[in-house]
RNA sequence: GCCGCCAUCGUCUAGUGGCUUAGGACGUCAGGUUCUCAACCUGAAAAUCGCGGGUUCGAUUCCCGCUGGCGGUACCA
């Protein structure tokens, strides 16, 4: 059997992974370790123009953070690197002029202005919008003079007759009428390659056996398969997914939905959840389970069954799943996920007392601090006007103060004497000393609160609130 | 404009010619539980399977057309 080698091939032109690349990742990754295969990073730096300083290591770190680990990449190297496409411009120079000399390929000397009014005009004939050819047909000596002292690009020369058709995994067969595919320029004037020669000689040198990559790329496949087949090169297996889309069914951009990876990280979306959630996209496992372990969706995953429709990126769905994630995860480690998420900068042990109380109750590691915050702080702002409830809270002080064990349970009880003896209800009373004590309506149970507060913190809040002079200027 | 891909509840999906009065999940709504909020439990509404033709004894499932959505159409990837 043939060995597997897949690949992802980001481009550093944003501020950091963009998560359908997590998606494709996934996949790719899944793929080959479902197939015992390798799977490998290149960063295709071609484009010098949207270059962003620092995304290539973020690109990389995260995909760490996902786990997504590489068996060949930039930073680890590898049996047939480098494995950054702008370490590797004499290939694709010598690629490029191989071309061009058996006659697949020619230099071409347009200048951007030209080739804009060409398509302006066929655009407005209603006719494809194709390199016309302008230097096709030029004589290949002269133009190799030229080429000395002019700017130039290689331009792929396709046959203007018959049909290119490539199988796809996913899709099946698919087929473009030459006549209507490009001459796509493969190298740039600034000696780069564009996208389609630096993909076709990267996965064929590398030994890419599966290019699974997105929708996308549909278009541009069959200039590929021309190239391969110029260069006398086996074809990889083809296999396009699905584009992740907008809530309204565009294609996934950052002006109308999260895209990177960094975002989720700073909402506090947990990776595993992530990839889990990305896995029910277009795919779904065979007995209908919607969560399930990063290994379970190697073991079931088949890349054919892989839908070609694209699927909505829902957020309330991924918090859903995020919720219960986290309600699967050991306290202790949630301790140190929470503990990490504040940038430490709230003492462990503490926290460590609220995970119980607050596990259930969040979705996001970034819903903590909005529930949890009087743990850890004086409140300052009170969320309801307790100013005349002084009477009631001085006679909670006098209950809690006879307490001589502090433990939600009979703290609890003993509240709740009190309330009927006074004959209030129980959501009333309980929502005043809340407010009390914490400062807020919505928090985790009150009487384990307050235990792990501790009877002298608790005294002192509410104590603190009857003697205030004018508490209303506190309430928010 | 031109080329291509796709089409089941609001969203993610199951379904591969009769087992389907189309199943599950998220969300929504109602009820239960309850010191708030969650979590949890129960129930409900929600797709005439985009539309129109075929093929067939029988189509969500096969074929064609249309429509719609999306993608591509760059010396961007």
């Amino acid at each position: 059997m043939q060995t597997v080698r897949v690949r992802i091939a980001p481009s550093p032109t944003g501020s950091d992974l963009h998560i359908g690349n997590v998606y494709t990742a996934l996949i790719n990754f899944v793929f080959a370790k479902k197939n015992r295969g390798k799977f490998i990073v290149r960063i295709e730096d071609t484009d010098r123009t949207r270059l962003v300083k620092g995304a290539e290591g973020k690109i990389l770190s995260s995909l760490k953070w996902f786990n997504i680990y590489y068996d060949e990449g930039p930073d680890i190297g590898g049996p047939l690197g480098p494995y950054r496409q702008s370490e590797r411009l004499s290939l694709y120079k010598k690629y490029a002029h191989k071309l061009v000399g058996k006659g697949n390929a020619y230099y071409c000397f347009c200048n951007s202005s030209r080739l804009n009014q060409m398509r302006k005009r066929q655009m407005e004939k209603g006719q494809p919008t194709l390199y016309d050819g302008f230097c096709r047909h030029s004589d290949p000596r002269i133009s190799a003079k030229r080429i000395i002292k002019e700017k130039f690009v290689i331009r792929l020369k396709v046959p203007r007759q018959g049909t290119t058709v490539f199988n796809d995994l996913i899709r099946g067969p698919i087929s473009f009428a030459n006549k209507l595919i490009d001459d796509q320029v493969l190298l740039k004037s600034d000696g780069y390659p564009t996208y389609h020669l630096g993909v076709v000689v990267d996965d064929h040198l590398m030994e890419i056996s599966h290019v699974i990559r997105a929708e996308e790329w549909i278009s541009s496949t069959p200039k590929h398969v021309l190239i391969y087949k110029f260069l006398g090169w086996q074809l990889p297996v083809f296999a396009h997914g699905p584009i992740l889309r907008n809530p309204d069914k565009s294609k996934l951009s950052k002006r109308k939905n999260p895209v990177w990876a960094s975002w989720y990280k700073e909402q506090g979306f947990l990776p595993e959840a992530i990839l889990n959630y990305l896995a029910l996209m277009g795919w779904s496992h065979p007995e209908g389970k919607d969560i399930f372990s990063r290994q379970e969706l190697i073991d079931k995953f088949r890349l054919e069954d892989l839908k070609a429709v694209g699927p909505a990126f829902d957020l309330v769905k991924l918090e859903w799943l995020n919720g219960e994630y986290i309600r699967q995860t050991q306290n202790s480690k949630l301790k140190t996920q929470i503990y990490e998420f504040l940038d430490k900068k709230y003492p462990q042990e503490l926290i460590s007392k609220t995970i119980p109380l607050i596990k259930e109750r969040i979705k996001k590691l970034s819903d903590y601090l909005p529930l949890c915050r009087f743990f850890f702080e004086e409140p300052e702002n009170y969320e309801w006007d307790i100013i005349s409830y002084r009477s009631l809270l001085s006679k909670i002080v006098l209950q809690l103060e006879n307490l001589n064990q502090w433990k939600s349970a009979i703290i609890g009880q003993t509240m709740k004497v009190l309330a009927e003896k006074l004959k209030i209800k129980n959501s009333e009373f309980f929502m005043v000393l809340r407010v009390a004590v914490t400062g807020q309506k919505v928090t985790p149970p009150l009487n384990e609160s307050m235990e792990i507060l501790g009877k002298e913190k608790i005294l002192s809040r509410i104590k603190k609130l009857i003697n205030e002079k004018n508490p209303s200027h506190r309430h928010q």
